[in-house]
RNA sequence: GGAGAGGUUCCCAAGUGGCCAAAGGGAGCAGACUGUAAAUCUGCCGGCGAUGCCUUCGGAGGUUCGAAUCCUCCCCUCUCCA
């Protein structure tokens, strides 16, 4: 059988390896690997999707995937590729997010009878003391050749601390741990942790002579340069109550043309042949390619139900086309069904409200369609805003209950922006 | 600790007493064109009960009829020196 690696890179998720062979002859056999994950933040979002599902294939794969949160490298920071010192955080904020992402990556992973493992670095780093640490771990390092790295280069530029610059010290520390405690030795991650990982590696080398392997992925950035998971309403994130599945789905169908082939393959477990299939299309058969690949990403991170759901909400806002039974035939995707408009964004407004009739552009603000209603106001005069299929032209119209049908009505700021109301 | 440079609206960056809600660029938003794409063109782009009013130019005071612009103190960043 093909290494998983070769899967990985086929599908596009490799960008560098410390030592190829290695690394093959590594996961000859079944073997554990990780990839860390820092709370920085209560949810993840789309930009940490591919270190997710590059575990899932690991596990698909026989391996068993360890995902490390970082409860203690998250009290420090991790500098690389970060052009200014992120804020620190509380040891609560980090604690709490830590089970946050926890709840959260438990969704797409197996942990029963150990085929995938939960750790946390704050276990083995908050309490280790200082001058045994920099004895023993310390003394491998070189700071000179640190100063060297990527990922340091960039702040040099602009100022670093030393709290930052002990970072590789403890994701390499991690590593070695790791190691030794659950005989791991393939470590992978963005891009950016290629310097972290390397020092792993290297002090694992030094320490016990061991030899250990090292995968990153390329940074996702879309086909105009802009980075993963960035939207108009800011991070698309994992958490439906943060980016609701709806929106999680228009985040994908609104996918660059030349980004549909890539984000197939890396984002989706469909079999690549039918992938491949994808790359001749355009126009409206490849646009339909978008309404798949929303659909499978949904199914993975919010379940078939929700993905079903946001599909048939899209269909009745947007319409409906044909999904051609061969195109990307293993995606669950319905090839004919009814239209539902439940699973748009909803907002409730009291029916007394309603029965003297609310100004549309409080109902712009109020559903979150506009910032402000000075942006409300510009909506409607830019001729931008839409209730059900009319276009509101008057800065003073309202809305009565006698405009919603069957208790509910779509707004539209722009044709993309969308949120419905029901009473 | 010393010397210098600097902190402007989401980002970069002009502005050095009134013409400044503050140039320009980027990002973003809307419209047109389309395929819920890209590119392009046009408009918008602090807030509000809106031909006016309010809040903003690191922070706090002060000078002035009037300050992002002048003065004082403080905070922060960078560079060089110790």
């Amino acid at each position: 059988m093909d290494s998983v690696l070769d899967a990985l890179n086929a599908r596009g998720f490799i960008a560098q390896e410390t030592d190829s062979e290695g690394g093959r002859e590594y996961l000859r056999s079944p073997a554990a690997c990780y990839i860390g994950f820092d709370p920085t933040a209560d949810s993840l979002h789309v930009g940490s999707l591919v270190p997710i599902l590059s575990l899932v294939h690991m596990q698909r794969h026989g391996h068993r995937p360890i995902v490390l949160l970082g409860g203690g490298t998250g009290l420090v920071g991790d500098p690389s590729g970060k052009t200014e010192m992120r804020k620190m955080l509380s040891i609560e904020q980090i604690q709490c997010n830590a089970r946050a992402l926890q709840k959260q990556l438990s969704k797409f992973l197996d942990f029963s009878d150990g085929k995938a493992l939960f750790l946390n670095n704050a276990d083995w780093l908050v309490g280790l003391p200082y001058i045994d640490f920099l004895r023993d771990i310390g003394c491998h390092f070189s700071v000179n050749r640190m100063l060297t790295a990527e990922s340091y280069k960039l702040r040099l530029e602009t100022g670093l601390s030393f709290i930052e610059f002990n970072y590789m010290l403890l994701q390499a520390y991690d590593f070695l741990h790791l190691s030794e405690s659950n005989n791991c030795f393939l470590q992978m991650g963005g891009n950016d942790q290629w310097g972290n990982i390397v020092a792993g590696i290297e002090l694992i080398r030094r320490k016990t002579g061991k030899s250990a392997y090292g995968v990153t992925f390329p940074l996702m950035t879309t086909a105009s340069g802009a980075k993963m998971g960035k939207s108009a309403a800011g991070a698309v994130w994992l958490d439906a109550e943060k980016t609701s599945p709806f929106d999680f789905y228009q985040y994908w169908v609104n996918s660059d043309d030349l980004d549909v082939a890539r984000f197939l393959s890396m984002y989706t477990f469909l079999p690549l042949e039918e992938v491949e299939a994808v790359k001749g299309l355009e126009g409206q058969d490849l646009n339909v390619c978008k309404s798949v690949l929303a659909f499978e990403v949904t199914s993975l991170v919010h379940g078939q139900e929700q993905a079903l759901a946001a599909y048939e909400a899209a269909c009745s806002v947007f319409g409906r086309r044909e999904i051609d039974p061969m195109l990307l035939r293993s995606s669950a995707i319905p090839r004919a069904g009814r239209d539902r408009a439940e699973a748009v964004p909803t907002t409730a407004i009291d029916a007394t409200r309603l029965e003297v009739g609310v100004p549309v552009v409080d109902l712009l603000v109020e559903t979150g369609l506009c910032a402000s209603r000075s942006a409300a106001r510009r909506l409607i005069q830019q001729g931008g805003a839409y209730a059900g299929e009319k276009r509101i032209s008057d800065l003073d119209a309202s809305i009565g209950a006698g405009d919603l049908h069957e208790g509910g009505l779509i707004l539209k700021a722009g044709k993309k922006k969308i949120h419905r109301i029901c009473v």
